[in-house]
RNA sequence: GCGGGAGUAGCUCAGUGGUAGAGCGUCACGUUGCCAACGUGAAUGUCGUGGGUUCAAAUCCCAUCUCCCGCUCCA
């Protein structure tokens, strides 16, 4: 990125920043104390943007579909949870900092790790001026119970899958849902960030909409269909799923199905770049991970993760609970129960080949396999994670224009607008009498507002001439206006008014909420 | 964590030791027959916070918080 351009993205943020806060979108949290670094607050406007995102994902990813159902679990559970994801080992490590050569080391491999200035000492070794080995932990502590000690300890979440993980028997169990199927969750987590930054794009208390859909392993709908469907058959990734699909589909049909939705909701094509992890960037129990970014003006960031995590999260939860997380499939079982001795025997080795060849056990395939014969399996996961804040962000980026408008001389004047699609706008219409001083208009005006607001949230205004009451609305990215004149106390029409090309249209009041309601589907 | 810059009205900013200001915005009243019109009036500041120097501090000093930029970090 070039000075130049860098100078005037951080000129475009500061722009934008300042209209979050003058129209109510975003303040900084606890800023008559000074603020605190890392959290940020939703204004009137920002709250009803942020609902709006929380709603439309929820709408597609649960109420609309068959196969996906809701959780909304608790921020702090048990923190063995923790251990077993891997979060408490990774991130309560004391570190210690070398004031010299400003490298960041783990206290308990100071002995073994050499100096980055002097590689023939180690650390403990060399000159370099360190500090005491601190507690380095990415995860928020507090203390279950009044009483602070060490027996009681507890974590904020720092993401919220574990808890889709925990309570996924109970969910199946319940939900009379059977895998293929998902778990979807909205909620707050929260991350002790070394560096907050970029407004509210990197926040320490900030919120994520995650999916975690489970899948058959490959190896079970091999049983079942006679073969794995791989993107090698061109599988139709935006109609229904298909039985015989395999992790890599799946994950790419979740791909697909999230780049539609942020499409759906605003977020032009060209603003949004699928980038595939390589190998060696991915976590060791993920087979695959596909970014969803978008072209911030400080750089393109992630909006939203897409992991294939294999069965990895339920095997650790298994392990460290002791508590079965397999499911029982009647079909697999029935497919298998076809089987004669040597098909099973035949399969079982071309499984314990294959997981040979991957560097894991013959021992434990054989063991999976003879799992699978009775119809169990621990699902494996597709993991659609997004960040909520991000999400607003990057909306409120893309909606910010500044276009040419003629004043009422006609005279150009810059215009600032935003652009927001009407699905996500925090007022979907404003209401205004012409004139404030003819009660006949403000009585007709004030009737038709109260009208729309029982389903919509409208705005109504009054006072300024009628112009500056539109710029007002473009500025905070209401898409309609509807302005009630002479002409409405004669024959009931008013004028509509589109925010993006200032065209107006006489329509019968009468027509509001189909016109609305056709924008916002 | 390191280095640099910044913090004064809601916003953008002026004010370098002596009465805290401007533009825009906001509110009220009047005016106004469709794109930031006009008139009159009003509100809003512990000058980021805490301490120090001084007769006197927005201004000088120290500390601290926050924001921005560049490194570093980011399961």
């Amino acid at each position: 990125m070039s000075d130049t351009n860098s100078k005037q993205q951080a000129a475009f943020m500061e722009t934008l920043t300042a209209l979050c806060k003058r129209r109510g979108f975003i303040f900084q949290s606890s800023e008559i104390y000074g603020g605190i670094n890392g959290f940020w607050d939703y204004g009137p406007l920002g709250a009803e943007l942020k609902r709006n995102v929380r709603e439309l994902w929820w709408r597609s990813m649960t109420r609309q579909r068959e196969d996906v159902v809701g959780l909304d679990a608790t921020i702090i559970m048990h923190p063995k949870i923790w251990k077993a994801s891997g979060h408490v080992d990774t991130f309560t490590d004391p570190m210690i900092d070398c004031k010299t050569c400003k490298g960041r080391f783990r206290a308990d491999q100071i002995d073994e790790i050499p100096c980055p200035q002097k590689p023939s000492k180690c650390v403990r070794d060399c000159h370099g001026e360190k500090t005491e080995a601190r507690a380095f932990n990415l995860m928020f502590k507090t203390n279950v119970g009044p009483i602070e000690s060490d027996e009681n300890v507890a974590y904020l979440r720092p993401e919220t899958a574990q808890a889709i993980f925990v309570q996924f028997k109970n969910v199946l169990d319940t939900s009379r849902q059977r895998v293929p199927f998902g778990i979807g969750q909205i909620g707050k987590a929260f991350r002790n960030e070394v560096t907050p930054r970029n407004y509210t794009f990197r926040s320490r208390e900030f919120e994520q909409m995650e999916l975690e859909f489970f899948i058959r392993p490959d190896e079970a709908i091999e049983l079942l269909c006679g073969r794995v469907a791989t993107m090698a058959d061109a599988p139709d990734l935006m109609g229904a799923p298909q039985p015989d699909w395999g992790w890599e589909v799946w994950h790419k049909y979740w791909v697909e199905q999230r780049l539609a939705w942020f499409r759906s909701i605003g977020l032009p094509k060209e603003s949004l770049v699928e980038y595939w992890q390589p190998k060696a960037e991915l976590a060791h129990y993920a087979r695959a991970c596909v970014d969803i970014q978008f072209a911030f003006p400080f750089g393109i960031q992630e909006l939203e993760g897409i992991a294939a995590r294999s069965d990895f999260d339920l095997t650790q939860h298994q392990t460290h609970s002791g508590k079965s997380q397999e499911v029982f499939d009647d079909e697999l079982k029935a497919a298998a129960a076809k089987l004669d001795e040597a098909a099973r025997a035949a399969f079982t080795e071309t499984v314990a080949e294959r997981w040979q060849a991957a560097g894991k056990s013959g021992e434990a395939a054989r063991a999976f396999c003879a799992k699978l014969f009775e119809g169990r399996y621990i699902p494996h996961v597709i993991e659609p994670s997004a960040g909520v804040d991000r999400l607003v962000l990057a909306l409120l980026c893309n909606a910010y224009a500044e276009d040419k408008a003629p004043d009422d001389k006609g005279k150009e004047e810059s215009r600032v607008v935003m652009r927001f699609d009407p699905k996500v706008a925090p007022f979907k219409a404003a209401v205004f009498p012409l004139l404030k001083n003819k009660p006949e208009l403000v009585a007709k005006a004030r009737e038709i507002y109260d009208a729309l607001r029982v389903r919509w949230n409208v705005f109504y205004d009054e006072s300024g001439a009628i112009g500056r009451r539109y710029r007002r609305q473009d500025e905070i990215g209401t898409p309609y206006g509807i302005t009630v004149d002479f002409q409405t106390l004669e024959d009931g029409t008013v004028t509509w008014r589109d925010r993006d090309t200032m065209q107006q249209v006489r329509i019968p009041a009468a027509e509001l909420a189909t016109r609305l309601s056709a924008a916002l589907p």
